[in-house]
RNA sequence: CGGGGUGUAGCGCAGUUGGCUAGCGCGCAGCGUUUGGGACGCUGAGGUCGGAGGUUCAAAUCCUCUCACCCCGACCA
């Protein structure tokens, strides 16, 4: 492609709201352009390093098994709600109406879709496992697109599903995408860190997420450097600090005029926080529940949320609190009347002499021992793991980063394809469901993410698995006929052995396509001009060495097949 | 949905105590001089000042409503 006729164009300024380096980036380079919130067009850079990674995982999944195919981005209600996860989707399914009235959504992800085609496809266990996929578009309302391409509401997803006859099965198909993910990220040029992770609104058993270690990641993922453990931290379970063992004393009310917050108690009657004891309110499905939990932690909402089995969960809000009898502030499980849910976190079983709320205005109440004061209805562990805990497989200590999650695996079992009703026949000739497995890939954060993961000052570096090209060549002095002759043919010839080039022809100075080649990324640079062409030389520098060497023109097409191939092959 | 912020040329911004023909830089077009890490001069094109309503002799500027976008939080590839 020649610079002079590329459709897009470099920009010196930054974008005003872009805020996130690969989002700057992305659109200074010409890659990619903002319609509305959340929702991009790629121009023909950025599509190249699309499909470019879409063709590894392509080849992947491939050879996984996968097979691909197309399904429909525009879904009839009724699917959803056959499945049951409409109400947990909620707002983020886009809806409309067909000319007849018919209640569409567009598609947020396909387990519906597809699980529905399995079920008319497949009838025998001969059939199994199968693993259908696809590269298509994702639509979700999401409630806040942020970072440029990182999350957004219009996104081209992988998605691969596994269905195979029993568990067994499943745990195969499992490993092999867990494998073809790992081969997926590392061809890409991108390290992923495997974590476990909370299953979310899909639901199901098992569940991984690949994370790319970077700055501006939206998760937190705690891990163990001793055993290389790690996971989100919605779903780490950790050792908690052990506190040291206590004499359970008598209970001692105390009067603690306007003090609410742990800080102000511990302080008030000098308790650590740990022998305080955090009450939180909640909403859960609109109906009041107590979360209890040692004070110096915090509380986990996804994982209590799994805990309810509940579609919302939300902080109660003051009239809630009031309206159910309830002190703000001085909350308390002792004394509690009958009809409110009380979720209590293991530490607090654990630890002893608590300094509780002593449910009415200004009172609390110190040496609260569970299960001597008060009652629970589950205990379970709902904290939030920290940096400092303890591993729960190995017993070091916890360490902390921040991830983009790229990619994400689920063990999904037989809910979802017992309600669709894929079903086949087993070799003893009774009737049984498939149990699934579900994949995917976000293609495009995958691509912001490389960015965030690969770059300097001067703009992306691309990998050159993923790069939009693989030789950038800059022709200096382009009206120089020494110049345009050497360059041109040297493009030319360049393009004969395959190789992808990006031919600056422009009569631009050499700051600008130098600081251009530099926004674009392109792994491998070659500088064609009067000066170096005086000995038949010209320059060659990749995208991260700081300075050029010259090297001899003649032989170049050779040089540089030779170095692609050997470095696309490591 | 809660909190904060911004909408003026393709991009980045100034102008906002009401006052002349709405300005600057970049980019874009033409001409000329230049050329090794974002050159310079001259000329030029490009604007519903986010939108609607109102106040006024006069509104980018004041008032009301509204829309959009960004950032921080609750959600996810």
């Amino acid at each position: 492609m020649r610079v002079s006729q590329l459709f897009g164009r470099t920009i010196r300024e930054v974008p005003a709201d872009a805020d996130t380096i690969s989002h700057q980036y992305l659109v200074r380079s010409g890659m990619i352009n903002q319609l509305t919130s959340g929702i991009y067009s790629f121009l023909p850079l950025g599509l190249r390093v699309l499909t470019k990674i879409e063709n590894i995982i392509r080849d992947e999944s491939n050879k996984a098994g996968g097979q691909e195919v197309l399904l429909p981005v525009l879904h009839p209600v009724e699917i959803w709600q056959k499945g049951g996860r409409e109400p947990s989707f909620g707002e983020v399914l886009f809806r409309l109406k067909d000319r007849r009235g018919r209640e569409m959504v567009l598609g947020p992800t396909h387990e519906e879709i597809i699980t529905d085609l399995v079920a008319h496809t497949i009838q025998s266990y001969r059939d199994l496992p199968q693993m259908p996929y696809q590269l298509h578009t994702k639509l979700r309302d999401e409630p806040r697109p942020r970072g440029g391409l990182l999350r957004v509401r219009e996104f081209v997803m992988h998605d691969l599903y596994s269905y195979d006859v029993d568990e067994k099965g499943l745990d195969i198909s499992y490993d092999k995408m867990r494998q073809a993910y790992r081969n997926i990220f590392s061809r890409c040029g991108l390290p992923a860190l495997l974590v476990d992770a909370d299953s979310g609104a899909i639901g199901g058993k098992e569940s991984q997420e690949f994370m790319l270690v970077a700055e501006s990641g939206e998760d937190e993922i705690i891990y163990c450097q001793s055993c290389q453990y790690a996971a989100n931290v919605e779903k780490m379970v950790s050792v908690k600090s052990k506190l040291a063992s206590e004499e359970p004393l008598n209970l001692q009310p105390v009067s603690t005029p306007g003090l609410k917050s742990i800080e102000e108690i511990s302080a008030f009657l000098r308790v650590k926080p740990d022998h305080t004891l955090k009450v939180v309110l909640y909403m859960a499905d609109n109906k009041l529940v107590m979360a209890l939990i040692r004070g110096d932690l915090e509380i986990n909402e996804i994982k209590l949320k799994k805990v309810l089995k509940c579609d919302d969960l939300r902080l109660a809000g003051e009239p809630e609190v009031t309206a159910a009898g309830l002190e703000g502030g001085f909350v308390s499980p002792l004394g509690l009347k009958a009809g409110i849910q009380v979720i209590c976190d293991d530490s607090v079983v654990s630890g002893v002499n608590f300094v509780a709320g002593g449910n009415q205005k200004d009172t609390h109440i110190k040496n609260v021992n569970y299960p001597r004061d008060f009652k629970v209805d589950i205990v379970q562990d709902i904290a939030k793991a920290r940096v400092g805990d303890g591993c729960i497989k190995c017993g070091k200590t916890l360490s902390a980063t921040r991830g983009i999650e790229v990619g994400h695996i689920f063990k999904l079992g037989t809910a979802l394809a017992e309600k669709m009703g894929a079903k086949f026949i087993d070799e003893a000739g009774v009737s049984r469901t498939c149990v699934m497995g579900t994949y995917g890939i976000g293609v495009g954060r995958l691509m912001a993410a490389a960015i965030e993961q690969n770059h300097d000052e001067k703009g992306p570096i691309w990998p050159l698995p993923v790069a939009p090209f693989q030789v950038h060549i800059c022709g200096l002095f382009m009206d120089n006929p020494r110049v345009i002759e050497a360059a041109g043919k040297l493009y030319a010839d360049l393009q004969k052995e395959g190789i992808e080039v990006l031919f600056d022809d422009r009569l631009e100075s050499p700051g600008v396509k130098f600081n251009d080649a530099d926004l674009i990324g392109i792994p491998f640079r070659v500088t064609v001009s009067p000066r170096t062409l005086e000995g038949n030389n010209v320059e060659f520098k990749r995208r991260t060495d700081k300075k050029a060497a010259v090297i001899p023109l003649a032989g170049l097409p050779d040089y540089l097949k030779n170095l692609i191939s050997t470095e696309l092959s490591r």
